[in-house]
DNA sequence: GTCGATTTTTGAAGCGTTTCAATAATCTAA
DNA sequence: TTAGATTATTGAAACGCTTCAAAAATCGAC
């Protein structure tokens, strides 16, 4: 007995007795409609409890006012900031964001780009996973403005909005190695662009530096604190001479994680026997056990810019011309890489 | 230089010499046509790059494939997983979910109801801010299935998935009281349901054990890690005489930041001096300095089950009775609550 | 009162789909 | 072959809104 099909303008046109244009006028132009006819068709609008409906009014309109947003971690703080950003700025230009969560994996990723393509959002801001340019490029053809979040885009196709993760890790391990320190452990999913960018950044470090410091490669495909969990136990089995004497943890997700099993019983000191290093700089990374050092972005002005450039795109399609904007990553110094 | 508009279900038609409706069947019943009429509809989709409007489709069928989600925090870890298990249990159902983050904002918190509305989602699930049974209500008799999630919402009006706050604010209590502290700090935000219901659960617990406890409200407008180390700080300030001597904070943000605040050279011991206890057993917790006893809330159980119960509400809507969820919380020890 | 100017209201057209009864094409069996 | 059954295709009619030219109502000045 769900309710009966919903009313329309048309419902509400014959209730107040007015046309059905009149309505309309009420709902978009209401400067242009006398004050009692209005507030008969508002009377009416209440008392049947009538509701715009969207899919008619873009059909129509051909626009819609909602940006689509797809990232691939929700669950990582950097994103919820980034996202708790973008919704503002969207806000107070009286745009809605509503936001997708890929989850890193890449049809999920393109299933949300459909559907915004589909819905016909205004514009898409889009923290890709792996490499997805030719259907962001499609949907740019087809008129839906995009933006690539946190990751350089080939200059000229479309906005990005980015922060230099190959000089946040080049300066992650330029601090640990004037620490003192020269076996660097990485650890990350070298699948995700941002994670290889932050790695060439480290090698870059490593090799500038010379003989002597050397950088091994710990993979983990879950970007994870359970992740980094496990890697951490694994490294801490090692004999300590195999270890690395530092570790720089590609998001601070793994980096507490690392802390979790270096902590546990003890089995690694921090910073004595692994110095750590994290990236994001999330809320979480001073109170670990051993607070954490990391690399900061700034997520919010991130967020903020990206949709500045997605509605500067929209509204003035004409006169735009695409912007790689870049952001420089900040070192945060803590407890867990403080010299030996 | 926009494109030009996009290309119709029509120019699809012309292009390959078969008339609308036919492409129309290619897209929703393939079945029912000729696989040599369908490769040139198909060529034809390919070369215009064609991509069906949502908007048309949804205005003709009145139903949508897309889920509406509103959360109140989602920088809380918490309400992140909550948000990965609904999208991959609605996935699993070919249904995709939208979120809009409120922000703990009334006003934004009913925007996005009302453009889930308006976007004729088919269903919503919300996890309420502060008391707007009466949009759900009118969101109902329009025909949005809603459910109410972390949250318990009056029998019989719609269904509910929750975790029992009561018991868990009595439980996070009693652990307190029985490692032999007696005068309970509780943090957190008290105009939040949620966090109210904690904090009466935390007051039962009290009243029984009867004259020598005591509970002693800080009140936190905000619920984040910096909100709970500035609540912290004040703490620590105060004359160890006038301190309690274990807080239970309402969620594990808060808690996060008094570990970060006390542990602050050392001001209190934890939990010698004051013993903590947080809430909600986010994957942090027990990486803090000290790592953090908390309140475990079922994440992912609490987002499967509520996408379950819409869409049956969806599916079925002439044989569905709502109903009331409630799942358990579990005390999670660790040591930041252990005994003196 | 009346006339022209101005403000409001009207209603038909069309946005891009899906649906469905009608028509056309193809197949089957005698 | 051909009638009859089956399978494919067609195209007009909605869906609920916005727009816009035209019509109606109101106003101001004489």
């Amino acid at each position: 007995m769900s309710a009966a099909s919903r009313p329309s303008i048309q419902d509400v046109a014959r209730l107040a007795g007015v046309s059905l244009g009149t309505v309309s006028n009420v709902l978009n132009k209401p400067e242009m409609v006398k004050p009692a006819t209005a507030d008969k068709v508002q009377r009416a609008i209440e008392q049947l409890g009538f509701v715009r409906n969207d899919a008619a009014r873009q059909l129509k309109a051909g626009k819609s006012m909602t940006l689509g947003m797809v990232v691939y971690d929700s669950g990582n703080p950097f994103f919820a900031e980034l996202t708790r950003a973008a919704e503002n700025a969207a806000a107070a230009r009286s745009y809605a964001v509503l936001v997708g969560n890929s989850n890193h994996k890449r049809d999920r990723e393109k299933q949300y780009l459909q559907l915004f393509d589909q819905q016909r959002a205004a514009g898409v801001l889009v923290s890709p996973t792996s490499d997805i340019y030719e259907q962001i490029e499609e949907l740019r053809t087809r008129g839906t403005q995009t933006v690539v979040l946190d990751r350089r885009a080939d200059v000229d196709r479309c906005c990005s909005v980015t922060v230099d993760d190959l000089a946040g890790g080049r300066i992650a391990v330029e601090h640990l190695l004037a620490q003192g320190r020269r076996r660097i452990g990485f650890v990350g999913n070298i699948a995700i662009q941002q994670v290889t960018d932050r790695l060439a950044g480290a090698m870059a470090a490593v090799n500038e530096f010379g003989q002597g410091a050397q950088l091994i490669l710990f993979e983990s495909e879950e970007m994870t604190v359970l992740a980094g969990r496990s890697v951490g136990q694994q490294i801490a089995a090692a004999g300590s001479d195999d270890r690395p004497d530092a570790i720089f943890a590609s998001n601070d997700l793994l980096a507490m994680g690392l802390v979790q099993a270096f902590s546990f019983n003890g089995a690694v000191a921090i910073p004595d026997e692994i110095a750590l290093i994290g990236y994001d700089d999330i809320d979480f990374a001073q109170s670990a056990v051993v607070p954490l050092s990391s690399i900061r972005q700034p997520a919010k002005l991130l967020g903020e810019t990206a949709v500045e450039l997605v509605l500067d795109e929209i509204q003035n399609p004409n006169n735009h011309t695409h912007q790689q904007i870049s952001f420089q990553p900040e070192l945060v110094i803590r407890a867990s890489s403080a010299v030996r």
